[in-house]
RNA sequence: CGGGGUGUAGCGUAGCCUGGUAGCGCGCCUGGUUUGGGACCAGGAUGUCGGGAGUUCAAAUCUCUCCACCCCGACCA
């Protein structure tokens, strides 16, 4: 391709929408542009890139043994009647009218579509397992759209649903599919992690995230570097305390901690650890009456945890600043198990807390010297918090480790969730109908070029990994206007390289050095040809890769080939 | 949706407090000089100052209202 040819649109500055790396970089480069909130344009610059992400994604889909379809955006509220997320999905599902004010939504997934396919298709256990996919646009009305494609409203989503006739026909595809996932991301050059994964709202049971790992991404991953073990801090467990509670020393204490409200103001007052102080948090319970839930000072309540606990709505709500008088009589920052009526739950961190710190259940107060079963009755204790660094892992081997991922990949099994709301029956070897196991297999493909930038940039822009820039190679003549060998000598390399398989830019524009270096490097072209009169002079060009200090001269005979390994070796 | 903020040319912004009819940098156009890291000189074009209403002799500036976008929270590929 030739820059004149083609079309790129760079610029210096970020536009002001833009707070993170990737977006900022997507819109200098010209990859993408907003037309409203969380909805782009893709740019043909951008579109090669995510042409080049869907093609490895099909490769690998396809050696799998998934076969491609594709379903339409519009669908028809009666299948999600029927699976009953009509009312279940909320807001997020745009819903919309055809002009016979019959209902529609633009799918934000196809689990829907796809079981209508299947049912309508599928009578056998002959005809059995089977895995489809498709690369399609979604639509999903996010509250709060961000951070340019990474959680756009409408993206592009390679979705994959399986069905089986049986749960170990359903564990062969998912493990394949996980392994599937592995071989996707490392093709495309990404550092990524799987781990175990809530199975959020989607249901069924079995599940892993797979995350790209970036110190700017929205989800923490706990991961255990002498094990394999990896989960979403969300599910990670937090362990029991080995060590049994020490007995009381201290006695009772009420003291005054005047506009002490959070851990931090109260650990500076009392002069305490935060690892001997208890924080109190009020949810609403599943009979409406208040919860207390208490977690270790340092530590930090999880949401999800909390909410699988019977006594506990979900989702987990907290109690309002009234109910919360009513109940305690005092202000959320006071608060605490010491003479509390209702249900109290505790971390079970809290097993090995003696003589801590906890509100007092009068604003402005607090104790020390607290201890379970002494000054107020044992608690459940139960998992409900986060883990934390140098917590030990659960699989017993070793201590856990925090990073921060952007989560690209999901895999679930359904088991039969929807093939009992949508009755997908197959018939068995006896002739007797039963419902099919189902699994689905998601990857954000817009999402996966906004992580990679992510993880894969400095000052100048982006640094594409290969299997996914826009281009493999960038030539740029340096005066080509008025120098006919170096005008000649970059025609040449472009005509060869291209022959050769190399899918190469050649920045025919004429333009001044450094505008054209700056360009190619912004938009991430892996490896760079410089022509220049200085180095025809010897005989040779320029080659530098684009993570390369410097650059590298390259007899002119010895171009083609050199280039070539180079582009393909990383 | 709740809380906070912003809206001035394609992008980045000044002007707003204290009302007097819009400025700068980049980009763009023309001509010339340049050509190894975002050139220089000369000339030029581009603004419903987010929309509407109001106050005023006069509104980018003050008031009201609507809209859009961004940031912080619950969701997710």
């Amino acid at each position: 391709m030739r820059v004149s040819q083609f079309f790129i649109s760079t610029l210096k500055e970020a536009p002001s929408e833009a707070e993170v790396v990737s977006h900022q970089l997507m819109l200098r480069a010209g990859l993408v542009k907003r037309l409203t909130s969380g909805v782009y344009t893709w740019m043909p610059l951008g579109l090669r890139v995510l042409r080049k992400v869907e093609t490895v994604i099909r490769e690998e889909m396809n050696r799998s043994g998934a076969i491609e379809l594709l379903m339409p955006a519009v669908q028809p509220a009666e299948l999600w009647q029927e699976s009953t997320r009509w009312e279940q999905y909320g807001p997020e599902l745009l819903r919309i009218k055809d002009r016979h004010q019959r209902d529609f939504c633009i799918g934000p997934t196809h689990e829907e579509v796809i079981s209508d396919v299947v049912r309508r298709e599928i009578k056998s256990y002959r005809q059995l397992p089977l895995n489809f996919y498709q690369i399609q646009t979604k639509f999903r009305d996010e509250i709060r759209p961000r951070f340019g494609v990474m959680r756009g409203r409408e993206f592009i989503m390679k979705d994959a649903y399986s069905f089986h006739a049986d749960k170990a026909s359903l564990d062969a595809t998912y493990q394949a599919m996980y392994e599937c996932y592995g071989r996707i991301f490392t093709r495309l050059g990404l550092k990524f992690r799987a781990v175990a994964a809530d199975t959020g709202s989607i249901g069924g049971t079995g599940s892993h995230e797979f995350h790209v790992l970036a110190d700017s991404g929205e989800d923490a991953i706990a991961y255990c570097p002498d094990s394999d073990y990896a989960a979403n801090v969300e599910l990670a467990e937090a362990v029991a305390p080995a060590a049994p509670r020490a007995a009381p020393v201290a006695a009772l204490e009420r003291v005054h901690t005047p506009g002490v409200k959070t851990i931090a103001e109260l650990c500076a007052f009392l002069k305490v650890d935060a690892q001997r102080t208890v924080k109190a948090v009020v949810v609403e319970g599943a009979d409406d009456q208040p919860v207390l839930l208490l977690v270790r000072g340092d530590h930090e309540l999880n949401l999800i945890k909390a909410g699988k606990l019977d006594a506990v709505k979900t989702p987990v709500t907290f109690a309002s600043a009234e109910a919360i008088r009513e109940a305690f009589g005092a202000d959320p920052g006071s608060l605490g198990p010491v003479g509390f009526k209702g249900i109290v739950i505790a971390d079970r961190a809290l097993l090995a807390l003696s003589d801590f710190v906890v509100g007092a259940n009068d604003t402005g107060y607090h104790y020390t010297g607290a201890n379970p079963g002494r000054d107020f009755a044992e608690p459940a204790y139960v998992d409900i918090r986060n883990v934390v660094t140098n917590d030990p892992s659960p699989d017993g081997r070793g201590r856990l480790e925090i990073l921060r991922g952007i989560e690209v990949g999901h895999i679930f099994q359904l088991r039969t969730k929807y093939s009992r709301a949508m009755n997908l029956a197959y018939l068995d070897e006896a002739g007797k109908s039963q419902l099919m196991e189902m699994g689905c297999y998601g990857i954000g493909v817009t999402r996966i070029v906004a992580a990679a930038i992510e993880q894969n940039y400095d000052e100048h822009g982006i640094i594409f990994p290969r299997a996914m820039a826009p281009f493999d190679v960038a030539i740029v003549p340096i005066g080509a206007g008025k120098n006919a060998q170096v005008r000649e000598t970059a025609e040449q390399l472009y005509t060869e390289l291209a022959a050769a398989g190399v899918d190469v830019l050649l920045d025919d524009r004429d333009g001044r050095p450094g505008v054209m270096f700056s360009d190619m490097e912004l938009i991430g072209v892996p490896h760079r040809i410089v022509v220049g009169d200085r180095g025809l002079k010897q005989g040779q060009i320029e080659y530098q890769g684009r993570r390369d200090p410097t650059a590298q001269a390259v007899p002119l005979p010895d171009a083609v080939k050199y280039v070539k390994s180079k582009a393909c070796a990383d």
